[in-house]
RNA sequence: GUGGGUAUAGCUCAGUUGGCAGAGCGCCUGGUUGUGGUCCAGGAGGUCGCGGGUUCAACCCCCGUUACUCACCCCA
């Protein structure tokens, strides 16, 4: 179950806890790199005027000073710890510009800070997971198409349960709510944001009391929104309602193009969602929400969509697309209900004993033997009796323990199964699946 | 920021009308004198979140406070 942080939306999790949240950043690196992207690092902190410049809460900031502030610290002042990752990416793609090759690809797994109230799934210093595809001036849609087919990919590879990736476009949204005289897109997409939570009947009292929409209106908008299809059927329910707009037209086709090769290649795992909103207002095409089958209520675990402009430097302009996996959601959601079960609690496969006081230097020989081979072993401090340097394996989940006599025959023990026999350190090796701690779903 | 709940042993939790601080699990020791786990016996372990108040007497009642937690908001 979840535990208890010394501070609250701080999270510390215990070695067998980490073990699972390090298996899954393993796996996104492993995944992100397979597809070819570049792994990078930023600060953490940014200063106030580029974390606030895309328009976010600032109460949410944590701002960073030096007890002693001083006037001399100018420098030092207005610095912020950033609370995403996509906004110190679009400084650093401006600031090396010069030394990326574009379309440039990239991820980023780091701590991200969020002044929020926590509740399960949201802390205040959360681990994201982000990949990205940004261009120098223009991006290829295709990319779109890419970002979702990994991110599918890299999520399926996770210890959790089924998952679908929802797909909407914001061209389609806005075309359509402009044709039909909703001219204030980013209050509507608010209010449709909030569909799957409070229901139409209350979205359209938003919708009449927010923006003014009349009965005819609000019946379209909502229909709109009601639409999801696995497949591009989508196309045809949206052309029934009878509106047409040039750019709507437009968003129809780039998410045709997405749902239509995702249904392909990765079927089942995506729906095209004609409610996805984002309230981000910098997306401006593909906009992507993912959401645990069964775990609902927890919120996105991915999210992320396609901005015309992440950066601009002069008259030149970087279009991306992205997405972000929240690490710390997933793993706090995997721990408070057991998805996932790691082998064992620590790295250690074999405790080499000892006969006495004398022999600790060639228990470490042994241990260095095995150790050549990638066995992780670790040595007892002392010559206790041999039942309690059993027990101190047994209550760490140490799997094996290593027994060398005064003459110098080498034994080893399953202390699961109490087998015991001979064994030479230079080539004894454990079963595959005891040599380092597995993590898989439950 | 708004509203609700909780706080007692390492962990999970009881604690009656206000009358000596409890259980299970875990831990330590021994039985078993250098091969654990089961069993038996014994043992250690507490600022009852913190500060006030009422009372002969407070874990219990009252006031305040802090932390945690759930929901709203928002989001990964």
């Amino acid at each position: 179950m979840a535990r208890k942080a010394s501070l609250s939306g701080f999270p510390e999790w215990l070695p067998e806890e980490r073990l699972i949240e390090q298996h899954i950043i393993d796996v996104l690196r492993r995944t992100f790199e397979l597809h070819g992207f570049s792994g990078i690092e930023t600060r953490a902190v940014e200063t106030v005027g580029d974390l606030l410049r895309k328009g976010e809460i600032d109460k949410e900031v944590y701002a960073v000073s030096r007890l002693q502030a001083d006037e001399a610290s100018a420098s030092e002042s207005g610095l912020a710890l950033h609370y995403d990752l996509t906004v110190p990416f679009a400084r650093y793609v401006v600031e090396n510009s010069g030394h990326l090759a574009f379309p440039f690809r990239r991820y980023q797994i780091q701590k991200c800070w969020r002044g929020e109230r926590p509740q399960e799934g949201r802390a205040r210093e959360f681990t994201q997971a982000d990949i990205d595809v940004v261009g120098d001036g223009a991006l290829p849609f295709r990319y779109d198409i890419e970002l979702a087919l990994t991110v599918v990919e890299a999520l399926g590879a996770l210890p959790i349960p089924d998952f679908t990736l929802r797909i909407n476009n914001r061209k389609l949204a806005e075309g359509f709510y402009r044709a039909i005289g909703l001219e204030d897109t980013a209050a509507v997409l608010r209010s449709i944001d909030k569909l799957e939570k409070i229901g139409a009947e209350q979205v359209g009292s938003l919708l009449r009391e927010e923006v003014g929409a009349d009965q005819e209106q609000v019946r379209l908008a909502l229909e709109l929104a009601g639409i999801r299809t696995p497949d591009t059927s989508f196309v045809e329910r949206v052309r029934a309602l009878g509106v047409s707009d040039e750019l709507l037209e437009e968003g129809l086709e780039e998410l045709r193009q997405v749902v239509a090769e995702a249904a392909h290649r990765a079927p089942g795992r995506v729906v095209a969602d004609l409610s996805i909103a984002r309230g981000l207002d910098y997306y401006t095409g593909t906009v992507y929400e993912t959401v645990l089958d069964g775990h609902e209520s927890l919120g996105s675990i991915c999210s992320g969509g396609r901005y015309d402009a992440l950066a601009r430097k002069g008259n030149r302009t970087f279009p991306g697309v992205g997405l972000s996996i929240g690490v710390t959601r997933i793993v706090s959601r995997i721990l408070s209900q057991g998805l996932a079960t790691v082998s064992r609690p620590v790295p250690t496969a074999v405790l080499v004993t000892l006969a006495d006081e004398g022999s600790w230097s060639q228990a470490q020989e042994v241990a260095s033997a095995l150790r050549v081979r990638g066995i992780p072993a670790e040595v007892a401090a002392n010559a206790e009796k041999f039942g309690k340097q059993i027990k101190f394996a047994d209550r760490r989940g140490i799997p094996f323990v290593w027994f060398t006599d005064t003459e110098g025959a080498h034994e080893v023990k399953d202390i699961r199964s109490g087998e015991q026999h001979a064994a030479d350190p230079g080539s004894w090796l454990p079963p595959a699946g005891d040599l380092r701690p597995i993590v898989s779903a439950r």
